[in-house]
DNA sequence: GTGAAAGCGCTAACAT
DNA sequence: ATGTTAGCGCTTTCAC
């Protein structure tokens, strides 16, 4: 490949003034320039982007973590990132941690190794101790946040998607309302469920922990977690759900149907984060709908903003909103199921 | 960060020792071995890759361009990729062409300045030209092809696949059996078109180019193909169609939904490439299956591969085989609908 | 406005 | 077995 010393040579100038013409166009002579530039373009030059880092200390690269690019929800955020990154001339460099903090540890020590000026990461439950690998680079959490207060984040307002997908129920005439949560120590978890609480507390229902069953962000967890609940008694069978991430409500939705129960007549489901999915299948699922690509690029935006103007004042915490899209999948609860007593 | 010369110096060797200490463990005593691995745990020593690829000339990355991060298949490819060179020691760049040729090209440029030893491409239509800025660099072409005879590829079989998806439909008694194709300089396209047509011909059916309508690979090309195909008039409208890839799918099937077709009673509908979403709509689609995953892993070894071994023997070309998946979306005709005469 | 020269962090000759 | 040194390609002082 064509180093900027051909051409220098090709167009009689030192490497320094070559250099000078490409990166500075203005510091120097115009018909230089202009030879240096017919030079380039005639021997299809491309910087060397590894020496320009290394000599510059700066690489133009920043890293992103993601939790499971195969969720269409992480590979929506992946692209916002990108799309925004490339148009600030940044490159980013992607990575799928797959929930799993060991492999989140990996990611982040190869990262290291190619000297991200930032970092994107969508954390895991082990992020708090892992990112002190990265302590140092200008980082953005997007999505879910682990609680260090110096850090921006990006997320969207879990907390009203939650307590709206809640009462959207109440509204209907649900009184056995079912959750499937996610992981405990995973933000967006916590807070969802948090706000579903609230939500039936404040409208003077009960809050039965036996309606709420743990998951892990899989299909598979809310089809077991949806199983178990769906086969409760008659008289303590949650009449809807509200499902805590997209992949899990695949899974409820799955087990509803094996235990031929109708949606929304024997059961209304509402999930978290719209998809293609949800927006197609039968019944089409009322869901929270999250801005997904938005916080992609937002989260590139202000990390790219971040690494313009260091320090310049405390960490941001941009929040945007969720909207509860109503569709088929809620309803009244069925005339027959008993009625909440007692 | 720490350096290896802040290594060498608490281990209190040459950087030259701490190097080999690290990169060739048994060129060295154990004693000082083991002074310079204590020394860089203790630091938290991280190699700088970006130094490292400047002097080797090697820089352990292998470059990754699929059309549309978007979408399930190219996600699934792109996370068999990244797995497969993650477990080789090799770090996937990867980025987005979008299915346009000048977003390729872009890619293209940008990879190339950080020297990627290899590169995994799935072609646009403009990939033939394009990969002339990367000429030199080992290449392997995955699920399309650019015709580029010198060039590894590693395919799914698409004209078996597209030969068992005709004959299923014709096996049922279908004889005005429509299709969506993709567009028509994209290798998998023509193949499965040709494969539709030969498959019918086979069967002593008619071939009528009234019943093929192109499609640029995104949903609402599906939909509108399909509102076409299925607005003919009544003794010409199509009674099954096959479709040439996911996205169209959905599009063709949210037609057939808004024209209050019931699949399969009055439209059989068989698609290309298996998805979640095909599983679990209302009815489960028929599809040919690829195995997805294993086409990204495929074409990460067969690179690798070719990196470890430079110039042995000629390209190769590896085919992986799909599967006929037969759910409940096809069945006979409606036998309302009229026969096929003349 | 331009050139000479140093140096980013690392590794591979080449010494010893 | 270890140290000395050069150099990967680039940008940026520092001279002129």
């Amino acid at each position: 490949m064509a180093s900027i010393q051909d051409v220098a040579q090709l167009a009689q100038v030192s490497t320094a003034t070559a250099s000078r013409a490409l990166s500075r166009p203005d510091m120097v002579a115009s018909t230089t320039r202009d030879r240096v530039l017919t030079a380039a373009r005639e021997l299809g030059y491309q910087p060397n982007v590894i020496a320009r880092s290394l000599r510059q200390g700066e690489t133009r690269t920043i890293g992103v973590i993601v939790t499971d690019i195969l969720n269409p929800f992480h590979a929506q955020l992946a692209k916002g990132i990108q799309d925004a990154a490339d148009r600030h001339g940044y490159t980013a460099f992607l990575f799928n941690s797959d929930e799993d903090p060991t492999k989140e540890r990996r990611a982040l020590d190869t990262l290291r190794g190619h000297l991200p000026q930032g970092l994107i990461i969508v954390p895991t439950s082990g992020a708090r101790e892992n990112l002190q690998a990265l302590s140092g680079v200008p980082t953005v959490e997007l999505d879910r946040v682990t609680g260090n207060p110096d850090v921006t984040t990006v997320t969207a307002d879990n907390a009203t998607g939650a307590l709206a997908a809640t009462r959207h129920l109440i509204s209907l005439g649900h009184t056995r309302i079912g959750m499937i949560v996610g992981q405990q120590d995973i933000s967006t978890a916590t807070l969802r469920h948090d706000a579903y609480r609230s939500a039936l507390e404040g409208a003077g229902l009960p809050y039965d922990p036996a309606l709420v069953l743990p998951g892990n962000h899989r299909e598979d967890d809310g089809h077991r977690a949806a199983l178990r609940l769906l086969t409760l008694p008659e008289d303590r069978r949650p009449t809807a759900l509200f499902i805590g991430n997209n992949e899990m409500t695949v899974g409820a939705v799955l087990a509803a149907r094996a235990l031929n129960l109708s949606i929304p007549g024997d059961l209304s489901i509402i999930g978290f984060d719209d998809s293609r999915w949800a927006q197609t299948m039968n019944p089409p699922l009322t869901v929270v709908a999250q801005p997904t690509y938005d916080l992609g690029t937002q989260a590139a935006e202000q990390l790219i903003r971040q690494l313009r103007h260091p320090r310049d004042g405390p960490p941001l915490h941009i929040q945007l909103s969720t909207t509860l899209i109503v569709r088929h999948s809620t309803s009244a609860p069925h005339p027959t199921a008993p009625v909440y007593t007692h």
